[in-house]
DNA sequence: GCAAATCTTTATAAAATCTTAACGTCGCCG
DNA sequence: CGGCGACGTTAAGATTTTATAAAGATTTGC
């Protein structure tokens, strides 16, 4: 996935500064947004991943803007305010927010709470979209744990599996073999490499059986392997 | 949407009646643990909408327990605790936990913050639900509980048919032993391997008797068990 | 409390997978 | 040219994993 972006609505300069720069230190993206109305309108133009919000703004009423934007959007919204009271908790969160951290707060649990957020946003694109990765006539649905060659379904071992799933995760990259054995196996047992270069032959062989031409793993002798982008 | 169950771990009884009460004064079902242990195996065995988990448990730490659950299930967890330390929050939203309320807190603004839950499960839910699944000649009829195929209803025993629709809601996906009887049984001890096996087999006897060309259940060896869509 | 149905455990054969070792090829260098 | 090192390929044996049957244990319905 892409680095997330956040909206972040704060009207005092401080907080705002302090958050944009935990942000940036932790390489989110993000756009920032000065009162209600301009927040609700960067929302919609921007479509971020997460809105922080501050309830206290200049013009409208933060509660006001999380009708808004859940009017149309249901991206979560993370309101930070300096009112501790139940009754505004509440209110937002039925408003519409996803969760509630009352100034001053630590950013460190904003960056966790952050973190939590992604996670579940993460969780629900991978039931719509599940992650796959393609390369050539090479499919690899990660989240069903299948692969494909030209549409037809090829059948793997664990360990090929996990080996062809490693050359893909750095397609272009030459992995040295201690790298492949250590993450193939657990430890690095120096015999392995024979057994690596047998689980690569098989590899091979079920990858391009079909078509000849294409070449999807390179060897680099005295190093390692590498998948090539087709 | 039924009204949805809540479990919740908690070992100080005065707490756990005050949850418990405001809990069944909103209308909500509900199931309760007492120790971390007893929370997991309840988790596993009644597969709750949201759990509520307080972290100073008298056996295994809350964050152990938040871990183990994330092994194989994705349902929100609400940490409820004494410690309010940013590191604890920090612990226990990466280990996966979606909220984090200190002690002493407001009923109202748990309320409150399990609705936030709610409406975002309902979210998911809205985006894949129907009633029946259908895949070749099967046919799950889930609010009846029947399951027919080619139009004959076959008769399965209740964790046959568990098995089968935790499969048929993942078509497509290579579900892990562990995943299975985790969600087949409580907690995964081990030895139900054995019987999955079992299990596996008379599935398929009675799914594949009429027609022996269709193979719903691929099994993937040291990984687990796939229903193919066909 | 009995019988039927269901679930668990155990045992064994068969299948798939992994490791190991042997052998052949290729390019390099003295 | 011949030895050396790195690699590919193959096949046999060891190991692990699975399917299946069958017996024992448990639950359920009556």
């Amino acid at each position: 996935m892409n680095k997330p972006l956040i909206l972040v609505v704060e009207d005092d300069p401080s907080v705002r500064n302090l958050i944009v720069t935990t942000l940036k230190a932790n390489e989110y993206n993000f756009v920032t947004a000065e009162s209600g109305e301009e927040g609700a309108s960067q929302a919609a133009t921007h479509n971020p991943d997460i809105i922080l919000l501050d309830l206290g703004l200049p013009d409208i009423d933060g509660v006001e803007v999380i009708k808004q934007v859940r009017g149309w959007a249901i991206t979560p919204i993370i309101v930070i305010s300096a009112r501790s009271d139940d009754s505004d908790k509440i209110d937002a969160l039925d408003a519409g927010a996803d969760d509630y951290l009352t100034k001053p707060f630590s950013v460190e649990e904003l960056l966790a709470r952050i973190r939590a957020t992604q996670r579940r946003l993460a969780y629900m694109n991978s039931a719509s979209s599940s992650s796959v990765f393609e390369n050539g006539g090479l499919k690899i649905d990660y989240a069903a744990g299948c692969v494909y060659l030209d549409g037809e379904e090829l059948h793997l071992t664990s360990i090929e599996y996990k080996l062809l799933c490693l050359l893909a995760q750095n397609v272009g990259k030459v992995l040295t073999h201690k790298f492949i054995t250590a993450n193939v196996w657990g430890s690095s047992w120096d015999n392995d490499i024979a057994s690596l270069r047998v689980f690569m032959a098989t590899l091979r062989k079920k990858l391009e059986s079909a078509d000849s031409e294409r070449q999807y793993i390179q060897t680099h002798i005295g190093v390692g392997y590498r998948m090539v982008r087709l």
